[in-house]
DNA sequence: GTCTATATCGCGATAGAC
DNA sequence: GTCTATCGCGATATAGAC
């Protein structure tokens, strides 16, 4: 069944398996979510990761600077389209508002495949060493909101701060949906922002 | 001078030199946060720091789950002492009040020492998995607040929310402090949460 | 791809501190 | 003596260099 228990032939690759590079990095990114899944993410090595997607481990540090890289590699790359995102939307809509837009209209890119989405959550929230890494993809994200943000006059502080009500905003949303199955992403993200506004007490923004 | 140059006796410690855990612990972090700020984090290996501390690499592991944590670990542990003072506000003052409160009876350690806590900003601005290292632990900061939030009767949302933004600004607050060696820790808390609220509209949080 | 540095952890023995 | 910290040595694996 697919690539999955292809072995690296002695001296390249199994006959019909795709050498793309592209092809190479999906089968890599499955096969380490499968792995981190099934046998934990301390005790899988890279390659174990490299042997089931059919290529050396060599191949595998070449298209992810690391063993965490693997679950994240798709969020990344991602932050120019946010920017542009926001910097779409008019001028006069408020930040929260704005941010909101934004990110609806980036929706996951998983939510095609929800049952990946669910076990890559399952993994990440067991291994500190994911959770770091994914801290920093959202402190990484809230950087570009919080630049878009002064893009559209907010003082430095006020941007900052907003990115960050922002992004928890959105990663509340986004760990929601992927924890629960049955859950509609954008209705979600949409109640969430509400229910900042409320809290916070900004219902204009 | 001190234990600097130390070298490790064959056999065992060097005649005098104390054998207390925190002792040693000590100044592996002083040689740790040297070293960084001298030769960059990734230049320096384990067995650099341990050498100038002057015991071997096992005993630095014994200390410090890895190189990261060196510079993290008198932060740690204070989560107990955090979630005290936060138990300690009386229950009728609200969130944001509650938390600058908390915050403001328990200034950061390294007080007393404004060169160390420079130098320690630099290093770890410099280096990507030092900044990792810190979002964690500010997460896990994050994540006693809330819980100390919701023993105050607030629902999971808020709480959460409010230790997002209690949080930020602590961090805010104690980044301007270690960056500028003329500013007073306190008076920065203080003006800093004065900002959030009013940023925020919550004058009565 | 191959080679290498070195981070990280396990284990048994040893040696101060109390 | 019993602790506890360290040593010394080895094993594995990550990540970068060549």
């Amino acid at each position: 069944m697919s690539w999955s228990d292809a072995t690296p032939a002695s001296g390249g690759y199994a006959a019909g398996m795709p050498r793309s590079g592209a092809e190479a990095r999906d089968r890599l990114e499955r096969a380490a979510l499968e792995l981190y899944a099934e046998q934990g993410y301390d005790r899988t090595t890279a390659a174990d990761i490299a042997a089931r997607a059919g290529v050396t481990a060599r191949t595998f540090f070449r298209h992810f600077a690391d063993k965490r890289e693997v679950l994240f590699h798709l969020e990344t790359g991602r932050h120019e389209d946010l920017a542009r995102a926001l910097a779409a939307v008019p001028d006069d809509v408020p930040p929260l508002a704005a941010m909101e837009q934004a990110f609806r209209a980036m929706p996951p890119h998983l939510e095609a495949d929800r049952r990946l989405a669910e076990t890559r959550r399952r993994v990440i929230e067991a291994t500190p060493a994911l959770r770091e890494r994914e801290l920093a993809k959202m402190a990484r994200m809230a950087g570009v909101v919080a630049e878009a943000l002064r893009a559209r006059g907010l003082a430095e502080w006020e941007a900052g701060l907003f990115a960050q009500l922002g992004t928890a905003a959105l990663g509340h949303a986004v760990h929601a949906w992927s924890s629960d199955p049955s859950a509609d992403y954008d209705a979600l993200l949409v109640r969430t922002f509400a229910a900042v506004r409320e809290l916070v007490g900004l219902d204009d923004a």
